[in-house]
DNA sequence: GCTTGCGCAAATGTCAGACATTTAATAAGC
DNA sequence: GCTTATTAAATGTCTGACATTTGCGCAAGC
């Protein structure tokens, strides 16, 4: 695989990072093969080579890529990528073509960590944790209705499952809050939005945020589940 | 706070960010202090400014650190930290004063996780994993006597907990045995390590291996509760 | 007195070029 | 045929200069 099908960038490490993150996401090379060389690169997207090593040192730091002296940079495989990496969620958010075994791999972690996080909500919530769910889960019916406000409607949501995280207030549960974005926003494109699964998807998000707030560890599981059933068919994981 | 308590290091920008990292996570600095200058820092230990920024970027990706041009470097404080990043497990690896708030952090994270990964350890392993799981257990059992083998002890656990995400065969899960590790290791220094009490860990161990061999979900997820209930006694979090 | 603007100092960020080191392939020599 | 130099190619490192950002002081002006 070579350069030439990626889009132009516009300067800075951070952003060449992202591109080459989301090439490498998408399948753009086989695991094993070798990475184009630093001045290739800088060559071919006109940076200097520091730049090229900034954003490649990123890239290594996720476990994309392995990079030894005199051997040049290798592509790591899907197994060793460092999927918690808050860099990892920012390069997968907005992926058209996420790798279905990936799209899999995060839903079946939430299907089965979500329970347990919405019932250690429901144990630790505090006030401020539950205005942060009310006001997402308000955006949610908000932006129920209308089709141009579906990424805003996604906001929400992610905004809605990341109070969930917060509010079990355990500092490991919390850093998990990333991967809910790509998995999430890969709904927009993956599901039909029709108005009566909506209704449904907000009725079960409904049912969590009042488990929560009564405090009712075995409710608040059972919702997060029936939530993330919901999802997975949105996904079409299931059908 | 200065470098002067820091010890020497020999060569290596990877030494320099394990040390830096160490200190920081020992609390040395208070979170919102500015951080010793590069200049500063490839003074005192003698490196180039190009160790001292590779460093320093590490522990700015592991969230430690906030740096901005003309600013300065600012300590981030724990909230911030990317606990799940690998490097983040080695650094804490090691630390024999871990600060409690985090020992306590991870294994509340633990004890709500471990149960359910059990479980789906025991819905997903394959034959190499029961294997891997034998072989740590059997490590476990041959180092429980002798008090020289502690450390050696230590990693067959970290093993068999590892091996334990592994078999849940989920992407997700397998990233989070990078923090068995401090944890685990957390017990060597804090543990009194009497027989009757390892004996009855080991018991414990057995049962969560047994009932993954047994494809049982159910008693895999009891065993996992009740090895990190031993686990809490040991630490000290629960008398 | 208060604000605005200018300039200076200090810190991190960037660049360019040369050089060091590691690796793999190839050729030389026995 | 096996071992050993040699060479080429890639990443890693060093150095010095420069760019950019930020915060602060200080003075001018309303």
């Amino acid at each position: 695989m070579t350069l030439d099908a990626l889009p132009p960038h516009q300067g800075g490490a951070e952003q060449l990072a992202h591109l080459l993150a989301q090439a490498l996401l998408a399948g753009h090379w086989q695991p094993g093969d070798t990475f184009p060389r630093e001045l290739d690169i800088g060559k071919h997207f006109a940076v200097s080579r520091n730049q090229v090593r900034n954003a490649l040192t990123s890239l290594t730091a996720a476990g994309l890529l392995e990079r030894t002296a005199g051997r040049g940079t290798l592509v790591r495989k899907m197994g060793e990528w460092h999927l918690l990496d808050p860099l990892m969620s920012e390069w997968m958010t907005g992926l058209v073509n996420l790798d279905p075994q990936l799209v899999r791999a995060i839903y079946a972690f939430r299907y089965s960590a979500e329970p347990v996080v919405a019932a250690l909500a429901a144990q630790a919530a505090q006030a401020e944790d539950l205005e942060r769910l009310e006001r997402a889960f308000a955006g949610m019916e908000n932006t129920a209705g209308s089709v141009d406000k579906r990424a805003e409607h996604a906001e929400y949501d992610v905004a809605f499952h990341d109070a969930t995280y917060h509010a079990s207030h355990n500092l490991v549960w919390r850093q998990m809050g990333h991967l809910l974005r790509p998995s999430i926003m890969a709904l927009i494109h993956r599901s039909q939005h029709r108005t009566d699964t909506l209704d449904d998807s907000l009725a079960r998000h409904r049912q969590v945020l009042d488990a929560i707030r009564h405090r009712d560890t075995h409710a608040a599981e059972t919702a997060a589940r029936e939530v993330l059933r919901r999802t997975a068919i949105d996904l079409g994981i299931v059908s």
